[in-house]
DNA sequence: ATCATTTCCATGAAATTTCATCTTTTTGTT
DNA sequence: AACAAAAAGATGAAATTTCATGGAAATGAT
């Protein structure tokens, strides 16, 4: 750290040694970038009435016709215990339905309800608001560039098989 | 480097709905970034007896000479609680140092120790060795372009105020 | 067919995290 | 100078997550 200076830095975060090691460390800019982008939408998402995992699920039911409990693991990043629970909630609060699938009935499949895409509408816009603002400073091409190469990683790296964690930076 | 090839679908996560919102949601593919990438590491962070967040702390100190526990709250993505914890428990191993700053004794600086350094070396060779896994597919200048649009989006994006949580997608 | 194995999800107990609060020290105000 | 307000970190109680397991169904082998 940087002794002496009573004034310490200017920031709070990006201020200390530019040296270090973390910032040269792709899976730290990466945890990073996740974690500050989407703590700015918080807000809105607790405005909505929705806890975090909550939207998590709603988004990733959007533009499909439904997803199994392991998928929807994956796709949220929470391990399957957990999000069996947050399910069960949601479900009673009549904002998804989930139903056993007919050609594999150890599945459950989750469904979106009108509620739910009541619900989630608005906010579904005000995330896309959000990432307009996040890439317009990079302009199209920039923008276009790194979605695409995020894309291209993730298709690299396929999913983990056992349901999901959140993402530290090593 | 566009689209992605490899894989194909049969995949696990990629699988399903192509037209789903979140495919084209930047949080939703850096959280899924972040995640995958972090989770290759695991295993190794694991191997050299380490939880994820003291290898987190211990990278995080690399290249410091002392971080107080605020300023590592934020790097770790860890809640000041937590990583309060989590320190003692550090110390008490041996692996860093807790002090009180001298010029604000409400501070604690956290450093690493000798042997905490000696505990992390290979480690960081590791996961400089991962780092380059992971970009080699991407060629020198498109891997200095994410690594550099991921920067700029930090410098955009300052961290929060008060501590850090893990980094959801939304 | 039968039985062993694997997969998928639910669930309770245990572990971890988070919130709220407290103490100590610094900063700002009058 | 005195006192109020703010900031940093520690800590215990409460809430959440995670692990381990269980039941139910599908898959595979003999």
């Amino acid at each position: 750290m940087n002794e002496d200076a009573p004034g310490r830095e200017a920031d709070e975060g990006e201020t200390a040694a530019a040296g270090r090691f973390v910032d040269n460390y792709l899976p730290y800019l990466l945890a990073q970038a996740s974690s500050r982008v989407s703590r700015e939408f918080h807000r809105e998402v607790e405005a909505a009435g929705l806890s975090v995992t909550e939207w998590r699920v709603l988004a990733s039911l959007e533009g499909s016709d439904g997803e199994s409990i392991g998928v929807l693991s994956q796709l949220t990043l929470t391990k399957q215990p957990t999000l069996s629970k947050v399910v069960l909630r949601m479900e009673a609060n009549d904002i998804v339905a989930r139903t056993r699938v007919r050609s594999d009935r150890r599945q459950t499949v989750v469904r979106i309800t009108r509620k739910g895409n009541r619900l989630t509408e608005a906010l579904r816009a005000r995330a896309l608001a959000h990432q307009q603002r996040i890439l317009a400073p990079f302009g199209p091409d920039n923008a276009e560039k790194l979605i695409s190469m995020l894309r291209a990683l993730l298709a690299l790296h396929p999913p983990e098989e056992g349901g999901g964690e959140e993402s530290p930076f090593d």
